[in-house]
RNA sequence: GCCCCUGUGGCGGAAUUGGCAGACGCGAUAGAUUCAAAAUCUAUUGUCCUUAGGACGUCCCCGUUCGAGUCGGGGCAGGGGCACCA
């Protein structure tokens, strides 16, 4: 018997597959097939293909091939989110221009992509540095812009002092510069800006739309978009009246109830005050200066200690002549939200209780817990934020949360220093990088005219291929002629606009560019009309927020266009989890790869080349950083594409963590070797395929057509619920049935019922293992490829047992089971159940209170 | 700091969503086969108690319920995101 050879024979059928073009999809204008557009997140190139992106593809195809196999037309494409930063540092570090890397690492992983046998149609790639693409996107930001949606303003950079050099975060450490090393400042620039904010209700309230997105990708995108109701109010500053200085202070507060409870007011570093007042005080400056060199970032800056500078101005409390709040700025307070000024109450949140403590000012709660009395309630090291009533407020008092923050809203009004206000915490996208590796942004400034669009006609606007790397900075803006050009409007020498777009913008629509993807325009209509939403999406977690938002902020933009009919752009999401191994170190605390380690059988792990103990550390993401990953190209040269697809499906849900074990693939690669000697052993003695079904069946082959039914509906049911493990689980139990299972020569009921169920398992395990199934298919003598069989259905009939198995219960604790009947009375159902030897025996002279039963389950007996 | 998620045998996990906890896989142990090894096959495998059998058991504490891995409250631990990494 020939063992299988995973290598010739997944090449056999890719090629099979690409010649067939099985997977090219087409519209189908009768829509005599419904439409079904499953979407993996597409990959950076960075080179190679990475664990991660072999399970996210690899959930994706089961997804694909089932859905061909129930009789959808299946869109799956596959492209290249190819622009971004990596690919100057490989610039700057290989001396490589960043277009040349980029496209040999396309070429590197499409290789490796097509080893791994997806159904993907490769007939639609593209990568998002094609200048045929980014002409396009070109297009939409030009349209964007005229319908208001895409507009330039200032904003907040990390600035390098050094290398004069815009930082991305993860470009800054500890605050400083990764490469220069030179403190990072907070710097203003002129920006384009996508305003996403245009759509923020929208956005939010289209989440309670979106039912097949996991409900926890939903709150995080509420949270972000963080709508708040609360109030603007206005407070007076004493003593400025006269100089002609801004004399008022606008905050925004979602708990004006605790207004009685405010004992200062903070401003933000780059609150306008605070730069009047840093013009007349050095101070003011030198402590603005201090806070700017925080970053950009609010992780870093909510993480500082609370910082204040206390500028000596006092104002008036709006419900109190006698109060006068101090006037701080703090690093704590964010410009970017709300009115970048805050008052402060310590009681009631924690953030103004640590700067409160620091700096010596009052903390009156003036929200007490309903069984509290308020004389008694004091706020230590913990602010208050539960519910509870009203006190210390004057005309506040006793009321609830809800009602004095209507009342205070409604004073202010009246009073004419203050409105109710919905906020929110979404900012307007900021689209604008100062890099070359980008889509160059279709704008030329004029001395005379401004800011002025590219004239459609005059796209694309190319990347010059002549830069260099070595000195800091964007290079575009090194370049000798690029930028120079006539202005679209008067003709007069004019510049181009040299920021480059955010990558985020690339992947805000390629989805949807994947349905016409050589299209003259950006979108074909009828193309995206018929494909567009995708109806399955599938990728990593960590792209819940930004990239998902940002895409449905896009899609509702073009629309707002005319580019595209819809305003969702994924009716579905999945998020998968990551890969993970253990983690290896010597004593001296360097990190090992797992191909340095050898593992015992006694347990002990050292290394291979000279015996030394390692230390094992805690399982983790894959990362280079950490040295803990295995490559893909390794495992599918050594056990093949199925058997890495298979492990990568087994065991973990798709929607969490996956450890990667050693044990774990070569248990996926015992299963191949399985299912092919279960074929190869059996497809001779089999009835030919497509004979009719036997009046009788003994019951042994019965029992066999039951279980293969049973897994039929259960691997099913983890497809369509993306619960994969537990479809594997299913497959592993029919095969197991199948390697025991004996049928007799003059068996035709065994024979047929064996052919059955090998049939339906082939079938199954084609969108996991598709080579092998393709292979299993031919020698189990069926014409064509299972990538065209229909997906089994189960006989009802055989889906439910006769007699069934419940379980009794005293008192809630196990005691007994119960062979009945299936369906039977509840009378007859709780006598069985008494009658059992242990029941009566435990029951013994106690009184029975209760009997509970449930039907088909469980009789509960209470004593 | 803020927001979100996760926690079940030696390990990955299952549990029809409140009804027999541990399906399936890995590992381990014993046996068969083999000159030997690999591969394969068979059996056992949550913990504790000496056995028939019983007690305990889903991160910890408290609660709801005839019944809780599942629901509620409070903790602990690990992870993801935080707007210029993608």
């Amino acid at each position: 018997m020939a063992r299988y050879n995973a290598k010739t024979t997944e090449a056999k059928w890719q090629a099979a597959w690409a010649e067939a073009k099985t997977f090219e999809a087409a519209e189908d204008p009768d829509r005599s097939r419904p439409k079904y557009y499953v979407l993996e997140m597409f990959p950076y190139p960075s080179g190679r293909i990475h664990m991660g992106h072999v399970r996210n593809y690899a959930m994706g195809d089961v997804v694909a091939r089932y859905k061909r196999a129930r009789g959808f037309n299946v869109l799956h494409p596959m492209g290249w989110d190819a622009f971004g930063l990596p690919a100057e540092n490989a610039a700057l570090e290989k001396k490589v221009h960043p277009a040349k890397w980029t496209y040999e690492n396309i070429d590197n992983m499409r290789d490796q992509l097509r080893a791994m046998g997806l159904s993907l149609d490769w007939s639609r790639e593209f990568a998002t540095c094609d200048v045929e693409y980014y002409r396009q996107q070109q297009k939409l930001f030009l349209d964007l812009h005229k319908n208001d949606l895409a507009y330039r303003r200032e904003s907040w950079v990390n600035w390098d002092p050094v290398e004069h050099t815009v930082l991305a975060n993860e470009q800054v450490i500890d605050g400083c510069g990764w490469r220069s090393g030179a403190p990072v400042e907070r710097r203003q620039l002129s920006q384009w800006f996508f305003r996403i904010t245009a759509f923020q209700d929208e956005l939010l309230n289209a989440l309670g739309d979106l039912e097949r997105w996991p409900e926890k990708v939903r709150l995080m995108q509420a949270n972000w978009i963080g709508r708040s109701e609360g109030a603007r109010l206005r407070f007076t500053v004493k003593g400025r009246e006269a100089e002609g200085q801004s004399s008022e202070i606008e905050v925004f507060t979602t708990r004006p109830d605790t207004i009685f409870g405010a004992s200062f007011l903070a401003l933000s570093p780059d609150h306008p005050m605070t730069a009047q007042l840093a013009a007349e005080n050095p101070a003011v400056a030198d402590f603005v200066a201090e806070c700017r060199r925080l970053g950009t970032s609010e992780e870093v800056i909510e993480k500082a200690e609370k910082l204040g500078f206390d500028t000596g101005l006092r104002a008036a409390h709006p419900f109190l002549d006698d109060v006068e709040l101090p006037i701080y700025i703090a690093n704590f307070v964010l410009i970017d939200y709300g009115t970048g000024a805050i008052f402060g109450c310590p009681a009631h949140d924690q953030r103004d209780l640590d700067f409160a403590r620091k700096y010596g000012l009052v903390v009156l709660p003036v929200v007490i817990p309903d069984d509290i009395d308020s004389i008694e309630f004091s706020v230590d090291k913990e602010a208050y934020v539960g519910p509870g009533s009203l006190a210390n407020s004057q005309f506040l008092d006793g009321m609830s949360i809800e009602q004095a923050k209507s009342e205070i809203a409604g004073r202010a009004e009246a009073g004419n220093f203050g409105t109710r206000e919905i906020m929110y915490r979404l900012r307007d996208w900021g689209v604008s990088r100062q890099r070359y590796w980008g889509c160059p942004i279709p704008m030329v400034h004029c001395e005379g005219c401004g800011v002025v669009p590219v004239a459609e006609t005059d796209l694309p606007i190319t990347l010059p291929d002549d830069v260099t790397f070595e000195r800091p900075g964007n290079p575009l803006d090194d370049h000798d002629t690029w930028g120079k050009v006539a202005c679209p409007s008067c003709g007069k020498p004019a510049r181009r606009e040299t920021d480059t777009l955010d990558t985020f913008v690339d992947s805000s629509w390629y989805f949807a560019r994947f349905c016409s993807p050589r299209a003259e325009q950006p979108l074909d209509r009828t193309a995206v009309d018929y494909w567009m939403p995708v109806d399955q999406y599938i990728g990593g977690v960590e792209h819940a927020i930004l990239h998902l938002l940002y895409a449905r902020f896009f899609t509702r933009g073009i629309e707002t266009c005319g580019h595209i009919g819809v305003s969702e752009p994924f009716s579905g999401l999945f998020t998968q989890g990551m890969v993970c191994h253990e983690t290896y170190r010597d004593d001296a605390g360097n990190w090992l790869e797992p191909t340095d380690v050898d593992r015992k059988a006694d347990g002990r792990v050292i290394r291979t080349d000279n015996g030394v103990p390692v230390n094992v550390g805690r399982s983790e993401k894959m990362s280079k950083s950490r040295k803990n990953v295995i490559d893909p190209e390794d495992i599918i040269e050594r056990y093949g594409a199925d058997t890495a697809r298979w492990f990568m499906l087994s065991d973990s849900p798709p929607e969490r963590d996956l450890e990667w074990t050693d044990g774990g693939i070569e248990g996926a690669w015992r299963f191949t070797g399985r299912i092919w000697r279960i074929i190869e052993e059996s497809a001779g003695a089999l009835p030919a395929p497509g004979q009719p079904v036997p009046a009788q069946f003994d019951d042994n082959a019965l029992a066999l057509r039951r279980l293969t039914h049973q897994a039929i509906g259960a691997v099913t049911d983890g497809i369509e619920r993306f619960q994969f493990n537990v479809s594997v689980a299913r497959l592993y139990e029919l095969a197991n049935a199948l390697g025991s299972f004996k049928a007799g020569d003059d068996d035709t009921g065994g024979r047929w019922a064996q052919r059955e169920a090998i049939e339906t398992l082939v079938v199954m395990i084609s969108p996991m293992m598709p080579h092998l199934a393709e292979e299993a298919w031919l020698t189990l003598g069926q014409s064509g490829l299972v990538a065209n069989a229909p997906w089994p259905v189960a006989e009802p009939a055989l889906l439910v047992e006769d007699t069934i198995t419940i379980a009794v219960q005293l008192n809630g604790k196990m005691r007994a089971t119960l062979e009945i009947a299936r369906d039977q009375p509840e009378d007859e159902v709780r006598a069985a159940a008494l009658a059992l030897e242990k029941i009566e025996q435990a029951v013994g002279d106690k009184d029975v209170r209760r009997v509970i039963v449930v039907p088909n389950r469980i009789v509960n007996v209470v004593v």
